[in-house]
This record gives structure tokens, sequence and C-alpha cells, in this order.
DNA sequence: GGACGGCGTCAAGAACCCGTCAAGGACGGC
DNA sequence: GCCGTCCTTGACGGGTTCTTGACGCCGTCC
């Protein structure tokens, strides 16, 4: 799961976190210096910061700006200063929250989890690369032999749902369901004409498909 | 400058809120109820969202839900409550960031910063540039042939979206979300006028772009 | 061997989408 | 109050895409 970097001086307040945290399925590293917590970020970039201010080396902003310069993990304040002051300084040198001490472990939690919704929101769609032709998923284009293709609304809706099922038979049913919708889940000749305009225009020999191919009496399969 | 939705049913803490926006350059727009929020945020999505909890016709989980259904904009929670059940719910929410009241205006402003640097945190080039002109994303600018082009705001973020999503296949509903809001997910007519607008200021031959693709049934392309 | 169902192919009309233009209206600046 | 800019809205023609039905092939099952 995510990795959680602690710098904080205080070991009674790092073991309640660590415990907690791990209990919650992260992984959890700490520092009791800034420097150290600098050191343990640029080994392996942690995917958010729970920061102390008040560290016996380091200024909290110096830290902050340590991290920010070469990153945009999430960083998490601590502190026990009320003094709003403080407060603006950490936030506009770069830290996304601040929570004052002392704080319940819990909304210590949501925030965390508010954070890296934040920082990992981007689910990654691959593309799909066969011998003759390659689905660019998260562009929405077919390439083939270096050149697009050009593929109509229904035919790339068609193509998309099986490239994301690639090595697996998707039924008729699934197939009509996503790309047509629930009133046509009967209308398996859609399939069969549309199955045909892909071949033509991606298989190198339509009549003998390599990659788009037919599971008689069950449904369609792409194969790379 | 960038532009905040304030949604709190409490008239002198609206007052104080806008005034203080107003003076640090912000454009405000303010809601006494969370229906009201989430209009004017559907007429035009805002850069961030500054949200009382305790608004009289909605839950303020339900806001969030709302707003969380088609945008990612920062929001951030007012409140009384110091319960950190409530904290929980909201940011599990959604929410960005939660502040108690009462809070300084000094340590709000800067909470806002921290969601807007956030919100605008483009990790991509900054600069998009074709043949022929150049798009400018940290500065607003674009220019053909060493010239700035005069766009209308509506052109420009419509140029921003695609590109920002240069090379690939950009949705009608995505780029009518993105541009106009979610009460407008159905009227292409605006991205063909739009469209046709920016192929005029910016394309050499209009009626054959090279840059701003039409992706025929699905959506627009900017290709470099 | 014949009937049958599933599949691929083809073609034609309807439906839809896109680019274009222009008028009306909202808004803000002077 | 006037003027200019910008956005909205409607209409139209041309082109593309979807739908629909018919036909033939092939394998399987009776």
């Amino acid at each position: 799961m995510s990795d959680v970097l602690v710098i904080d001086d205080d070991p009674p307040l790092v073991r309640a976190l660590v415990i907690n945290l791990k209990a919650h399925g992260y992984t959890v590293r700490a520092a009791g210096t800034g420097a150290g917590g600098l050191r343990l970020a640029a080994e392996r970039p942690p995917d958010v910061v729970v920061l102390d201010l008040g560290l016996p080396d380091l200024d909290g902003t110096e830290v902050i700006a340590g991290l920010r310069g070469w990153t945009d993990v999430p960083i998490l304040v601590l502190s026990a200063r009320e003094h709003s002051r403080e407060k603006v300084a950490a936030l506009d040198a770069g830290a996304d929250d601040y929570v004052v001490k002392p704080f319940g472990m819990d909304e210590l939690l949501a925030r965390l989890r508010a954070a890296l919704r934040r920082g990992s929101a981007q689910p990654d769609e691959p593309t799909v690369v066969t011998d003759d032709f390659t689905v660019d998923l998260a562009a929405g284009r077919v390439s083939a032999g270096g050149t697009d293709v050009r593929l109509t609304p229904t035919e790339w809706r068609l193509l998309e749902v099986l490239a994301r099922n690639h090595g697996r038979v998707v039924d008729h049913r699934r197939l009509l369901l996503d790309v047509w919708g629930p009133a046509y889940q009967d209308q398996t000749n859609y399939l069969r004409v549309f199955m045909a305009t892909l071949r033509r225009k991606l298989e190198p020999d339509p009549a003998h498909p390599r990659h788009l191919l037919t599971e008689p009496g069950r449904g369609y399969r792409f194969e790379i």
C-alpha cells in the first residue's frame, strides 16, 4: 500500500503514529531529524510525508523547501503551535495540510487519505500492442503500420471493450451492453457487422483474423 | 484571478469572506444554500470551493458528493463542529481540507492558496508548441507567427483543455464539463461554434485543420 | 444426408453529426 | 445611456455513420 514518511522528534508520538499507520496497512518509515527525513525521502520517494515542526536541527519551512525542490509529494504538517503565522508560513512554503496537536488519530488518518487521494488520481490506461496494430487506450487512437486508423465511434467502443479484456472471451451480452446499452442485448447481428468492419480496418487478412477472434456461440476475444 | 465559490448560510461570515477574498484579488461568488451552491458551480466551474457544513437544506457530505460527481475542484470545509467524526466524514466524502471555526482569515487564505496550488499543479510541459502556433499554459497566452493571438475566455478554456490533453481524444462530454459545467453536457453545438473560431484564429487553413482535429462522433483532439 | 443455428458479407435508406453563418441578447466599460 | 465584445441559439447543407434486412457459408446435430 502507500508509503508514509514520518519526520518527528517526539518518540512516544512517533510510536503511536507508526503503530496506527501500520495497523491501517501503510508502510511507514520514521526519522527523528529534518536532515534524516530528507535523506530517507531521497533514498526512496514516499507517497506522503507527515512532518512535525519543531525539529531539533532544521526549521519546518526548511524541510518543506528541501522536499519541494524536487517532489510534489503531499506534506502534512503537525504542530503544537496554534499561532496562525506558523500555519501560514508552512502552508505557503508548500505544505498541503496543517494539523494542530493534540489531534485525533482518526482525523489524521482521514486527512492522510485526502492527501493521498489527491496525489494519485490517475488510473493508468495501458496501450495494447499486437504484431499488426496498436491500441492506445489513453489517447483513444489506433495505429496500424505507423499510420492512424480512422474508426467510427461505435467501432472504437467495441474495440475498446475487447482491448481492455484482451486475452479473455467477452460475452455477446457484455459487448452489446457496454457498446449499445441494455436495450440491445439481443442484437447479435450488430456485433457481426461491426466486427467485420474492425477486421477490415485492422487485420492484414480480414477473412482469417489473428487478433479479433470469434468464439462461436459465446462471444469474441482480443488476442495479442 | 482565481474564482472562489463560497457556500455558507451565515451572512456576516459570508460578508467577511467576500470582502477579504476580493481584497486579495479573487473573484467570489456566494450561495446561502447547498442547492444554490451546486447550481452556481454548475453554471461556471469555480477554481476552489469554500463550504460551510450546517447548511439549511443539504447535509455537507451531500454537497461534496454533488460536486465530486463531476469535478475535482478543491473543496475547503468550514465547520463549527469540533467532533472528529464530522471531519472524517467530510474528508472521506472528498473534501480537501477542514477548518474549524473560529479561524483566522490569514490561515484560511493560506489554506486556500495551498488548495489552489495543488489544483493547478500541472506536472507536464507548461507550453505546447506546434508548427503554426504556441500555447503557453502557464502564462495563459497563445501566439502565432510571433504575435499574440487574442482569445476570449471561453475560447481559451477550450484550447487549454485540449492542449493539456494533446495527443488524446477528448470527449464531447469532458470538454463541455470542463469548459461550461455539468449543465451543458448535451450542448455539442457550443463545441462546434467555438472550435470554428479557434480554428479561424489559429489554423493556417481553417477548413483543413492540422492541429485542432475532429474525431467524428467522439470529440476533438489537439495534435502537434 | 438434411435441417438448423450461428456467423460473415453486402447494400440501401434513415438518422445523426459536423461546419458554417447570422441574429439576438447579456454583460461590462466608457 | 451608449457601444463593443462575447456568448447563446437556431437553421441549413453536406457528409458520414448506424441500422436493418437479405443472402450464403459452414459446422453441428438429428
